[in-house]
DNA sequence: AGCACGCCGACT
DNA sequence: GTCGGCGTGCTC
């Protein structure tokens, strides 16, 4: 009798054994879902192995009640990748697995196939086309457009169905019901080649023109290739070019991006290029349907570009040809939840596993990539000029606030700036990277500041709501009026968010148009891509804002940038720290002078001769990443060395101490392997649980990987009171 | 993670 | 005398 192995969605480290159900099972079965008996409930988790024998009593063995076999099974592939992260990673097998599953796969009601939305068509039948239209009540406006459209066009498709009223697919039902209006299956939009757009390409620089010709030969073969061109220098054409490659080979591309900001955009860009080319996107923003159907289109090949963020990485792709990942040193590649992933790793063991070449596109590569490729590992190819005509680098000046006043944190030379730019009517950007009005309640008789009761973060003020916010938890509480602790009424903010800046700017320049665009401006659906919208449309002449500002975005009449206050960074503990705010100002000031206008960049700084500022004034990346790693190497921190953590969340931080104590003198630390003592995390306490870390590292990933085996197994059975534990690989924060 | 079983405090 | 607190143990 065949059992059914089954990786089920709950933290344990196990695979769990069935019965085949009587309507039996094949050897096709590897890879399909399956609905079991799990304790009380029910479950639904994927079947990755078929074996003969179980080391399970037989009496304890229980019989699966269905086998789901509505979609093609997981191909082979798919179960080795997800078998490589549960091992990789440390995390059970059925967390990862139905953690990489849409939705709508996951839950244990059958996933009916329906027709996929776009390929369906809809035309009058014999009895629609004599149906009198003014027999329809005046309210159905739906029924009204669409037989109207229906009438001119004798056919149409979902998508322009909607577009014709928000109630079509209700209305379509009707009328499908009245037998007026029929549905016809649409050929699917012809991926032939000769379909995509040859003529009147853009031009390529020198550089892109080399990548592409030193990747288009090795087109068919694994390399990590490392895509390293400066802001604007055209990295998007270049992966366009290899797309094209190979869809002239009926070949898949995986594209991630790091956010879903950032699709729409690249959407656009893509759709453009291949007209004709069925592109589907992924990302958490789509409704469960929407996302279902794109996978679905993905897993059978039927898509040819992927666009997604991270999640998209786990999706099936049985004709992968290519893997991009654009801004590959973006932290939110890695998951920092459960499964705590790096897309940007994981897509590349897909690749190697594909035998097929992954780009990681960044003007500031992450150093881990950086010494990667001058060790060789990876292979480099540089885009060190801007695409456009005329477009250079902007100047980077530094105004020295130790010797320069700054009023409301603004000094006078970025006042003067910003004045010839409206007078030019160009376009600038103030970046201050933090939200809200100003980042701390001070009282100042008694020193009292207000803080989160539930993180160990101050509230932020934000004036404009009347409101003091945590943006750790999201929890808020009304602007206080007298000090709680001493009852004075001198309290008041301090320090410098995106709101005060924005209304000092106001006052400066009443006739400007400012706008602001942080997390808070941009939360309303849509939102975003309406400011984008008016920024494009010169409807705007100074943006305000955060990091949201900084990303891939081509600015056409922007040429002046200002950083006001970056200078926190530059001392952080975390040595991760330069690295991250170099490659933050690197984007934010490549955001100017895109277009062909000369681009100008301020930053306000105390430390002016600071190795980070010199080398972003130079737009030397190679220098600042060859010091930041020798400081890494003598440091010895990664990339010269790997890392892992054991995290610990407890309602008490003690208990999570002594949890991550206990765990570390349980075990005999080997050779090559050290074990730190535990912290608490840099956030000490988030949304009212405590948490605390140890470091694990090694030189060898192997022996780091062996121990954290080995060590993983003895922590599944330490009794665990009240604490909750995982394991951090490569983790980026600490 | 759920979910039940199980043994000790304040209530109809 | 019960209702219910959450500690411990199990899930093929």
């Amino acid at each position: 009798m065949p059992i059914l192995r089954v990786a089920l969605d709950v933290p344990l480290n196990i695979l769990f054994d069935y019965l085949p159900p009587d309507t039996g099972i094949t050897a096709q079965d590897i890879g399909v879902r399956a609905r079991v008996p799990f304790g009380r409930n029910t479950m639904t988790g994927v079947i990755v192995e078929i074996a003969t024998f179980s080391d399970v009593s037989p009496e304890k063995l229980k019989r699966a009640e269905h086998i789901f076999r509505d979609i093609p099974p997981l191909p082979p592939a798919s179960l080795d990748l997800f078998r490589f992260c549960s091992e990789y990673y440390h995390h059970p097998l059925g967390e990862v697995v139905m953690n990489g599953l849409p939705n709508r796969l996951r839950s244990s009601k059958p996933f009916v196939m329906r027709t996929s939305p776009n390929i369906l068509g809809y035309r009058l039948t014999a009895t629609g086309r004599e149906a009198d239209i003014s027999a329809i009540p005046h309210r159905s406006v739906a029924k009204r457009r669409l037989l109207k459209k229906l009438k001119e066009t004798s056919i149409m498709d979902s998508q322009e169905a909607k577009e014709l009223s928000k109630r079509a697919s209700l209305a379509l039902k009707e009328l499908l019901a009245l037998h007026w209006v029929e549905e016809i299956p649409l050929a699917l939009p012809s991926a032939s080649p000769s379909a995509h757009r040859t003529s009147s390409l853009p031009d390529l620089t020198a550089a892109q023109k080399n990548a592409i010709d030193v990747i288009a030969p090795r087109i068919t073969e694994f390399n990590t290739w490392l895509l390293h061109g400066v802001t604007g220098s055209g990295k998007t054409e270049v992966y366009l070019r290899l797309i094209s490659l190979r869809l002239q080979q009926a070949r898949q591309t995986l594209v991630l991006v790091p956010e879903i900001n950032l699709t729409p955009q690249l959407e656009a860009i893509f759709r453009a290029r291949f007209p004709s080319v069925r592109l589907v996107s992924l990302h958490s923003g789509l409704s469960p349907n929407e996302r279902m159907d794109s996978w679905l289109q993905a897993q059978q090949g039927d898509a040819e570009i992927i666009l997604g963020t991270r999640l998209a990485v786990f999706t099936p792709l049985p004709k992968l040809g290519l893997v991009i990942v654009d801004e590959e040193h973006d932290l939110s590649f890695k998951q920092q939840d459960g499964l705590r992933y790096s897309a940007r790793d994981v897509a590349i063991f897909r690749a190697k596993q594909a035998g097929v070449p992954i780009i990681l596109g960044s003007a500031t590569p992450s150093l881990e990539t950086y010494y990667n490729a001058v060790t060789g590992r990876y292979l480099q190819l540089q885009l060190p000029v801007r695409a456009v005509r005329n477009a250079t680098l902007p100047l980077i000046r530094c105004i020295d606030t130790r010797n320069t006043k700054t009023e409301e944190s603004v000094s006078a030379p970025v006042i003067t700036a910003l004045e010839k730019c409206l007078a030019l009517n160009q376009q600038s950007l103030v970046f201050i990277n933090r939200r809200g009005y100003a980042p701390v309640l001070l009282c100042r008789s008694c020193g009292w500041a207000a803080a989160c009761h539930r993180c160990a973060s101050r509230l932020v003020v934000h004036l404009r709501e009347k409101k003091l916010r945590c943006h750790h938890c999201g929890h808020q509480e009304p602007f206080p009026s007298l000090c709680p602790e001493c009852g004075n009424q001198d309290i008041a903010p301090f320090g410098h968010g995106t709101q005060r800046v924005e209304a000092t700017l106001a006052q400066h320049f009443p006739n400007a148009r400012i706008m602001r665009i942080d997390r808070d401006s941009t939360a309303r659906k849509d939102a975003w891509q309406q400011m984008l919208k008016d920024i494009q449309e010169q409807r705007v002449d100074i943006l305000v804002g955060t990091q949201i500002l900084a990303k891939g975005h081509d600015f056409q009449n922007l040429s002046l940038v200002t950083i006001l206050n970056s200078d926190a960074s530059l001392f952080s503990t975390d040595f991760r720290a330069s690295e991250r705010l170099f490659a933050q100002l690197m984007q934010v000031a490549g955001r100017a002078g895109r277009g062909g206008i000369p681009g100008e960049v301020l930053i306000q700084t105390e430390f002016p001769d600071h190795p980070l500022y010199y080398a972003l004034r130079q737009h030397d990346y190679d220098s600042l990443a060859q010091t930041l790693l020798e400081e890494r190497r003598t440091a010895g921190f990664p990339p010269f060395i790997y890392q892992a953590l054991l995290r610990a969340d407890a309602p008490k931080l003690a208990d999570a101490l002594s949890f991550l104590a206990t765990a570390s003198a349980m075990v005999k630390v080997p050779q090559q392997v050290e074990v730190f003592d535990p912290v608490p995390a840099q956030l000490a306490r988030l949304k009212g649980t405590e948490r605390a870390y140890l470091l694990v590292q090694s030189k060898s990933r192997k022996k780091l990987q062996e121990f954290l085996g080995a060590w993983r197994a003895k922590l599944d059975v330490l009794p665990n009171r009240k604490v909750r534990w995982t394991l951090d690989v490569d983790p980026l924060e600490f």
